[in-house]
DNA sequence: ATGGTCGTTGCACGA
């Protein structure tokens, strides 16, 4: 299985780079996050058309995630998984996909360290480990995929001076980040790259694409029994150039060979 | 240098 997450930050203004990347790439799953249509704007046929299903959890304007997959695509979950308190946000979507349960997040942002985007960003991902509790074992094959907001370490932004007082960084965040990892999970691109300064995003502004000035915050985790069977991992940073790119690059893994 | 660029919508705000 190949399988790919990124967020497209506006699906109606990427799907010509979308189409074109899916049919270039041609992943088993992708995981979209940001699609920024209601539930029922979803582009089900053009997806359908490049031979993917799909299945799409929206909210209209923001956020809003989404699986496509060709290798299967049931027991679809929006939000979290019943019985934990249900985000009044659409940032979460639970599939099985050729034997994996694979989930596609978009983290809320958290905006400053004393705003209260930033405590609900630390409940949201509370919440993300009870509905990986309440919905599979250690055991299984579990992926989850998706813009997390977290730079699991100062490997991970361009200048770590750069971010003193800011989110995406701070401690809480990645010892939340870690207590999602200790349900079982772990972040499959350190298995292959040690490397500091390989990102997946970088801001519109000033030039940071090509400054280099840019952050590895989507993340692809994964339990042991899909971790072991993973061959390599890249992020496509070529889907960040050109006409009208996403802010973020697509992350890719390969399970198999 | 507290800017800059996108996306949404609607004449600002989130990332």
């Amino acid at each position: 299985m190949l399988i790919a997450t990124w967020n497209v930050n506006s699906l109606k203004a990427r799907l010509p780079r979308v189409e074109e990347w899916l049919a270039d790439v041609a992943p088993d799953v992708l995981c979209i996050q940001e699609t920024k249509l209601a539930q029922d704007k979803f582009p089900t046929e053009a997806i359908s058309a490049l031979g993917y299903e799909s299945a799409h959890f929206g909210q209209g304007q923001w956020n809003g995630v989404a699986i496509v997959s060709k290798v299967g695509l049931s027991n679809v979950i929006t939000n979290f998984a019943s019985g934990i308190e249900q985000d009044g946000e659409a940032r979460i979507i639970t599939a099985l996909c050729d034997g994996v349960q694979v989930s596609s997040v978009y983290v809320p942002n958290g905006r400053a360290l004393d705003h209260d985007h930033y405590t609900y960003k630390l409940s949201w991902m509370s919440r993300l480990r009870a509905h990986l509790d309440a919905t599979a074992k250690k055991t299984d094959k579990v992926i989850v995929a998706g813009d997390f907001n977290i730079a699991p370490d100062d490997r991970d932004v361009w200048d770590v001076s750069q971010f003193e007082g800011s989110t995406h960084v701070s401690q809480p965040e990645r010892d939340v980040l870690e207590t999602v990892c200790e349900f079982g999970l772990e972040d499959t691109f350190r298995r292959f790259h040690d490397d500091a300064g390989i990102f997946s995003w970088w801001d519109y502004r000033g030039g940071s694409f090509h400054k280099g000035h840019g952050m590895r915050i989507d993340l692809i985790l994964a339990t042991r029994a899909v971790a072991e069977e993973s061959t390599w991992t890249i992020i496509d940073r070529n889907a960040r150039k050109g006409e009208q790119p996403s802010d973020h690059a697509p992350v890719l893994l390969k399970i198999g060979k």
